[in-house]
Parts: structure tokens; C-alpha cells; sequence
DNA sequence: CGCACCATTCAACACATGCTGAATTCAACG
DNA sequence: CGTTGAATTCAGCATGTGTTGAATGGTGCG
């Protein structure tokens, strides 16, 4: 019946990192609600007060965990050169790498946490820094410009539901290129298309 | 400071409708896990008791609430008599009907707590239920079946986040026949248009 | 009226949660 | 070696949760 040792451990430790290993990996999967303290804790190995010291609070833990290590503006810039045709290809192609580059978890955890609680607001801000901004430049002076942005969010946030949080195959594990292949025709028509008038 | 009376209300009650109807607004706003049995009995201006007394726990109530009233099969039969090239029109038009009509909340609820939990396969089951079950029988035969399937659950879901969940303009206020017009040709092509080989 | 039944509230339990303060163990440096 | 400080755990508090059992006030029937 010893108890587990108290105090500081002997060797160079990785708790910090551990805790925020496990912080992603839980957040991504149940989001911020879904997830207790003692879980993370649990998962990590660690009590659950080494968390708050060294996060804080739960909402700093949260922070440091999605503290996003891409910058949404330097990841579109591709978008600044591209020919209007090839607009829907490359703009498919650098959201997938982000998404399934390893900043994905925390991307996740984000998307999830904006959409579990009613907090449409954030959702909508989250959509908004991600991707709109930078589009909305590209595509500044095109007619029906908001109806086009939001015709394009329908089919981007459907392709991160069914890939990431659904997970319906052949979806989820298909290769980004491919997807990009059968997708970028359809986004494609939203930006330049035609558009039934109305 | 007298106590609010105990014991049975004089006259007819409406307490049990008045439960039901802040129990599906406040779960379609924020998941079964975002909102708390006392939330819905303040909303309801009843003792959290009561609650339990009519549908026993928690879980008995979600499912009182989001008893559909709409049979997916019944409701997608109009697809069974439609010619290949109205396919998506009909299919968005009916699916619209639902989303925007009484039952919204329900739907809403549980698409919200379908994906707020890691329950990814609750939400498989949930999307495939809904829709997939009755076109897979009407498009059975179709070269790359599951694959079409997939591709068209990413524009609808996608629908579904930015109409209902996201709440961004102009999408989310858009009269149905008119989303229909836009977003049909881009769906129907899922179904039957011509696809980029592997 | 008397009695059975229902609607409703009160009070409380058992548990999980986020968080805090003190205690213990180790490392680093003089 | 002694001291300082960081890492780690322990025990606990305050709050919110779902749920339960008993009490109270009304309705309707014989």
C-alpha cells in the first residue's frame, strides 16, 4: 500500500509537455466541455494540480494548447498570385494541409469547442479570421461577393465535418490531391460560376 | 420572503408542454451536455424535480424531445419518382423542408450532440439514417457509389453548419427555393456528373 | 364529505468539477 | 553542507450536477 511518491522527481522531466500532449489530443477529440481536469491529469500521468500551476486555469490550458503555430494570413498568401481559375484549387489545397499537417489537432479543438456550445458568434469569427479575410481581398469587386464567400463556407466547413469530425469513408482517408481533384470543380463554381439569379 | 406555494397548481397546467418546448430550444442551442436539467426547469418556471417525475432522468427527456416527427424514409419517398437529373433539387428541397420546419429543433439537438461528443460513430449512424439508406437504394448501381455518397454528405452537412449552426448571412436567412437554386447543380453533379479518375 | 390520485415543490444526497494552500521531494548554487 | 527555489502531490473547499424521497396542495370520484 505505499502511495505514489509526493514531491519533485528525480531526472529531467517532460510533465509540461506531457500535459499538453494529452490537453490536444483530448480537446480535439471532446472539446472544452467534454473534457475534465482530472482526465487530462489522468491521461498525462500527473495530479491535477500541476496543471493549474503551470496553465493557470483551465481556460489557460486551453490556450496554450490551440495556440494556433499557423498564421491563417501566411498560409493563404498563395492565394494573392493565383489566376482566377486556379482559385478553388489552391485555396482546397493549403486548407488540407493545415488540416491535416500537424497543427490539426488544435485546429480541431477549436472548430469543435466554437461549434458544441451555442457560441455561433465565435463560430462565425473563427470562419471569418480563417479564411474569409484573405478571400474577400482576392475576390474584392466580384458581384454577389457575400453570397459567394457563403456558398463556398457551405461546401469547406461540410468537407472538415465529414473528414474530421464524422469521419465517413472514403472521405477521412482519402489523400488530400484527390480530394482536392473532385472537390475544387464545385468550390470553384461558387467563386467564378454562374450563378442563378434571383 | 413567503416561500413560492408548494403542492398542485389550481386550474389546468401546462408544466409537461412548457418543460418539452425549453428543453428542445435549449438543446438544439447547446447539446445535451451544454445545458443542465435545472437550466430547463428555470426556463420552464418549475422545480427540477418535476422534470424527473415526467420523463424520469436526463436522457428520457432528450429523447422526448427530439422524438422525430418526421420519418426519414416517408419524407425522402418524393426521391424514389424523381428523374436522375432533378435528383439533387428534390433531395434539397425535402431536406430543406425538414430543417426549416417544427421539427427543426429536434433535428438540431441532436446534430449538435451527435458531433459535440467524440461520438463520431453516433454521428455516422445519425447521417447515414437521415439520408444515405434511401439514396443508396435509389442510386444503387452508380459506378463510385460510396464515394458520390460522400461527397454529397460534405456540401449538406456543410449546409447544415453554415445555415443552422454558424448563422452566416446571407445563407442563414435565405428563403429554401432560392438555396436550392444555388446549390443544386453543384450537388447534382456529386450524384451524377462526371468525376475526375483516381 | 372522504378518499385516492396526481401535480408540484422542498430538501437533501452523492458525485464530479475547477481550483487553492500547504506539504514533500528534488536540483542548483553558494 | 545549507539555502533557495522549483516540481510535484495531497487534501480539501466551493460549486454545480443528476437524481431521489418525502411532504404539500389540489382534482375528481364515490
Amino acid at each position: 500500500m505505499t502511495p505514489r511518491a509526493s514531491g519533485r522527481r528525480p531526472g529531467g522531466s517532460s510533465a509540461r509537455e506531457d500535459i499538453l500532449a494529452s490537453a490536444r489530443k483530448l480537446f480535439a477529440d471532446k472539446g472544452f466541455d467534454g473534457v475534465s481536469l482530472r482526465a487530462i491529469a489522468g491521461d498525462a500521468g500527473v495530479d491535477v494540480a500541476l496543471i493549474s500551476h503551470y496553465f493557470d486555469n483551465k481556460r489557460g490550458l486551453f490556450l496554450a494548447t490551440v495556440a494556433l503555430p499557423v498564421d491563417p494570413a501566411e498560409v493563404l498568401k498563395p492565394l494573392a498570385g493565383a489566376p482566377d481559375e486556379d482559385l478553388a484549387r489552391t485555396l482546397l489545397t493549403q486548407f488540407l494541409e493545415v488540416w491535416d499537417g500537424p497543427s490539426s489537432e488544435a485546429v480541431l479543438a477549436t472548430f469543435r469547442t466554437a461549434i458544441a456550445g451555442g457560441e455561433s458568434e465565435l463560430a462565425r469569427s473563427f470562419v471569418s479570421t480563417l479564411v474569409f479575410d484573405v478571400l474577400r481581398d482576392r475576390l474584392a469587386g466580384a458581384d454577389d461577393l457575400e453570397l459567394r464567400l457563403g456558398l463556398a463556407a457551405t461546401q469547406i466547413s461540410g468537407i472538415i465535418m465529414v473528414r474530421k469530425v464524422i469521419r465517413l469513408e472514403p472521405i477521412a482517408s482519402m489523400p488530400a490531391p484527390r480530394l482536392v481533384d473532385l472537390i475544387a470543380p464545385n468550390l470553384q463554381r461558387y467563386f467564378t460560376g454562374p450563378l442563378p439569379r434571383a
